[in-house]
RNA sequence: GGCGUUAUAGCUCAGUUGGUUAGAGCGAACGACUCAUAAUCGUUAGGUCGGUGGUUCAAGUCCACCUAACGCCA
C-alpha cells in the first residue's frame, strides 16, 4: 500500500476565500486525496488556517475583537465552508497553534545553530499612537511624485511609482490615522538563504517531473539578479509566535514574533501532531509522516497551491528544512495553479468582486461548484469564469449526461420490470464493445487522476458517462423489449450497474451526487473498480432500488441573469 | 523600464521529443430515437494555429523581431 501525504496552501484567516482561492489549491488536493483513497491507499490529507501577521491583527481590530478570539472565530466560519465543500481533510488546523509554536521554534533554533540565522539591524517607521511598528504598506501620505494624497509607502496607486515611506509627504498611519510617528532602529533575523542557494538548486534540478511553471518560477528567483536572497523572519507585532530559539529565549529579540511566511509552511509538520491529537494518538503518529528516520522513507508527498505560492514553497520552506540538517520529509510533487479570472477581470477581496465560498454554497450545492472549477482548473494558464459558460456546463455535463442517465435508466426499468434488477440474457457483441471502451476509458481516467491532470480526469469522466448514454441508445431496451424480453432485462441490468459504476467513479469530483446514486440502490459503500466486467456485475438479478431524487437541478436563464448582475461588484 | 506567461474553430480549451487531410466539449445545421430532467444518439459545417521573417526535406510545435492581454519585479 502506497502512503500519500497531500497538503494544500493554507489560506489567510482574515475573510471567507473565492472560487479561485478554492480551485487553486483546496478543491484539487481533496480530488486528489479521494482518489487516492478510493484507491485504497493510506493518505493524510492536511490544510489549516494561515493566522498571523499584521492583516489579522487589522482585520480583527476592524471588528472589535481581540485578535485570538477573531482568528478563533475566522477558524471556524472556514472550517464550515470547507466541510460545505466537502473538503476532506484529516484535520484541518491552525497556524497558532501550540504544536507551531513549539515547531517554529525549534526550527529557528536549529537554524541558528548550523549559523544560518543573522541579525540586521534595520530602520522602521514606529508609529507613537498606535504602538506599533508600521509595515511600509500601512503607511499612507501625499504621493511625491504625482501629489495623489492616499498613497502608499511601498508604491502610490495613483502613478504606480515605487516609494519609500520615508518618501511620502505628510505620512500617517494607515491604522490610526495618526501623524505621530517615528523612525526607529529594530533588530531582526535573517535566514541565510544564499547560502543554501546551491543545496536548493541542485534539488529543483533532480525534479524533472515537475510542472515548467513550477521550475520556471523557482529558477527565476535562484537565478535572477543577485540570486536568492537573505529573508527577514521575524516582525515588531504582538500577534504571532514569540522568537525563541528552540525552548531558550532569544536575547535581543524580547517582544518580537516570527514572520508569517517563516511559520505557515511549518504548520504542515505542525498540522500532523494537531491531526494526531485530535484523534487521540500520540506524536508517533504524526512523525510517521514527517521523519523519514520515524517510518516516513516510504512517504510520498504532494503539494498543492496556486502560482503566487509557488517560491515559498520550493525555496523558502526547503531552505528551513534543509537547514535544519534534520531528517524532514521533503516535498516530491509539487501542484500549482494559475489564476481563475471572473467575467473578465481578476476575483478581488477587496472589491468583493466574484464569488465567495459561502455565498457559492448558498446558490447551489457543492457538487455544482466542484464540477465546474475542476474541470475548467486553471492549469496551462489562467481561466474564466464566467455564468453562462457555468450554466451551460452545469446543465450539459450534470444534468443531461450523467443526471438523466442515472434518471432513465432507474425510471425505464421501474416501469417495464419493477424496482428490481431484472433476471436473464446473455452479453452479445454491443455489451462486449461497451466493456472494451469502459476499460479503455477508465485505464485512462486512472492515469489522468494519477498525474494529477485534473481537466482531462473530468473530460475522460464526462466520456465515461456519455458512453452510458451511446449504449443505450444503440441497443434500446424500450425496443428489444417488444421482441425478446431476456434481451431487454439483460440491456437493462447492465444500464443499472452502469449507473452504480458511475457514482463510484464520479465520488472523486461528486461526492455527495455518487453517495446519492449509491444509496438509491442500497449500497453505501463506494468501491473502486479492481476491473469493469467484473463491478457491472454488483448488482445481481432481485437487487432492490429507489429511483433517485433528480440528481441535478438544471439551472434557468432567470438564475443565470440575475446572478450575473448580483455579483457583478461594486 | 526589466523579466515572465499567454495568443489554436463563435465560446472554453487539447495538441507528447518538429512529420501524412490541425483535435475535444459546448454552440449551429440536419437526421435518428421516444426510456428519460423537451433529455439522448448520430452526421455535417467551421480555423491561412496573433503578425512578419528565418532554420529545416518538413513548423501550431524551434529561432529572431513585432503586436496584444495578463502577471511578477525594481
Amino acid at each position: 500500500m502506497e502512503r500519500h501525504l497531500i497538503t494544500s496552501a493554507i489560506p489567510y484567516i482574515n475573510g471567507i476565500k473565492h472560487l479561485g482561492n478554492l480551485v487553486g489549491s483546496q478543491l484539487p488536493a481533496d480530488l486528489y486525496a479521494r482518489y487516492l483513497r478510493a484507491k485504497g491507499h493510506e493518505v493524510l490529507f492536511l490544510c489549516a488556517t494561515d493566522e498571523h501577521g499584521t492583516p489579522a491583527e487589522l482585520a480583527a481590530a476592524k471588528a472589535g475583537k481581540p485578535v485570538a478570539e477573531y482568528c478563533a472565530e475566522m477558524h471556524s466560519v472556514q472550517a464550515e465552508l470547507a466541510r460545505g465543500f466537502r473538503l476532506s481533510f484529516d484535520h484541518f488546523g491552525r497556524s497558532s497553534s501550540p504544536q507551531n509554536h513549539a515547531l517554529t521554534q525549534h526550527f529557528a533554533g536549529k537554524l541558528a545553530d548550523a549559523g544560518l540565522i543573522e541579525e540586521v539591524s534595520e530602520k522602521q517607521v514606529y508609529s507613537n499612537t498606535d504602538k506599533r511598528f508600521l509595515p511600509d504598506r500601512y503607511i499612507e501620505g501625499t504621493c511625491p511624485n504625482c501629489g495623489y494624497d492616499k498613497a502608499r509607502g511601498d508604491q502610490c496607486e495613483n502613478c504606480t511609482k515605487q516609494l519609500d515611506p520615508t518618501d511620502l509627504i505628510e505620512p500617517r498611519s494607515a491604522v490610526s490615522g495618526s501623524t505621530d510617528l517615528e523612525v526607529r532602529e529594530t533588530r531582526h533575523l535573517y535566514l541565510r538563504q544564499s547560502v543554501l542557494k546551491d543545496q536548493l538548486d541542485a534539488w529543483i534540478d533532480s525534479k524533472s517531473d515537475w510542472p515548467v511553471l513550477t521550475t520556471s518560477i523557482a529558477k527565476k528567483w535562484l537565478h535572477d539578479g543577485n540570486g536568492l536572497q537573505d529573508r527577514g523572519i521575524t516582525r515588531d507585532l504582538d500577534w504571532g509566535i514569540p522568537v525563541r530559539k528552540g525552548k531558550d529565549a532569544w536575547p535581543g529579540m524580547e517582544g518580537k514574533v516570527f514572520y508569517v511566511w517563516f511559520d505557515a509552511p511549518i504548520e504542515y509538520i505542525a498540522c500532523a501532531s494537531e491531526w494526531a491529537e485530535a484523534n487521540g494518538q500520540d506524536d508517533a503518529s504524526a512523525q510517521r509522516w514527517w521523519r523519514t528516520d520515524q517510518g516516513a522513507e516510504d512517504v510520498t508527498y504532494t503539494q498543492f497551491m496556486g502560482k503566487d505560492n509557488v517560491p515559498f514553497h520550493t525555496l523558502s520552506f526547503p531552505a528551513t528544512i534543509l537547514g535544519s540538517g534534520e531528517p524532514w520529509k521533503l516535498v516530491d510533487q509539487l501542484k500549482s495553479f494559475n489564476y481563475l479570472n471572473y467575467d473578465g477581470g481578476q476575483f478581488s477581496t477587496s472589491q468583493g468582486r466574484g464569488i465567495f465560498m459561502d455565498q457559492a454554497l448558498e446558490l447551489l450545492p457543492a457538487d455544482y461548484w466542484r464540477w465546474w472549477l475542476l474541470s475548467h482548473a486553471p492549469e496551462s494558464s489562467d481561466s474564466e469564469f464566467t455564468w453562462e459558460n457555468f450554466q451551460v456546463s452545469v446543465n450539459k455535463d450534470l444534468a443531461d449526461v450523467l443526471g438523466n442517465f442515472v434518471s432513465r435508466i432507474t425510471k425505464f426499468c421501474r416501469s417495464k420490470f419493477g424496482a428490481e434488477v431484472p433476471e436473464g440474457g446473455t452479453y452479445g457483441a454491443e455489451e462486449e464493445a461497451l466493456i472494451q471502451s469502459l476499460r479503455q476509458r477508465f485505464k485512462s481516467y486512472e492515469e489522468h487522476l494519477e498525474a494529477i491532470e485534473v481537466r482531462k480526469s473530468a473530460q475522460e469522466l464526462r466520456a465515461i458517462w456519455a458512453s452510458g448514454n451511446e449504449y443505450l441508445q444503440t441497443v434500446a431496451p424500450w425496443t428489444t423489449i417488444k421482441s425478446d424480453p431476456e434481451k431487454a432485462a439483460m440491456q437493462t441490468r447492465l444500464g443499472l450497474n452502469l449507473a452504480l459504476l458511475f457514482a463510484d467513479l464520479s465520488a472523486p469530483f461528486l461526492p455527495d451526487a455518487s453517495k446519492t446514486i449509491s444509496a438509491a440502490f442500497g449500497n453505501q459503500e463506494n468501491a473502486w473498480p479492481e476491473d469493469v466486467a467484473l463491478s457491472l456485475e454488483t448488482l445481481a438479478p432481485g437487487h432492490k432500488f429507489d429511483v433517485p431524487e433528480v440528481l441535478f437541478a438544471k439551472i434557468s436563464d432567470e438564475q443565470t441573469e440575475e446572478w450575473k448582475a448580483k455579483f457583478s461588484g461594486q
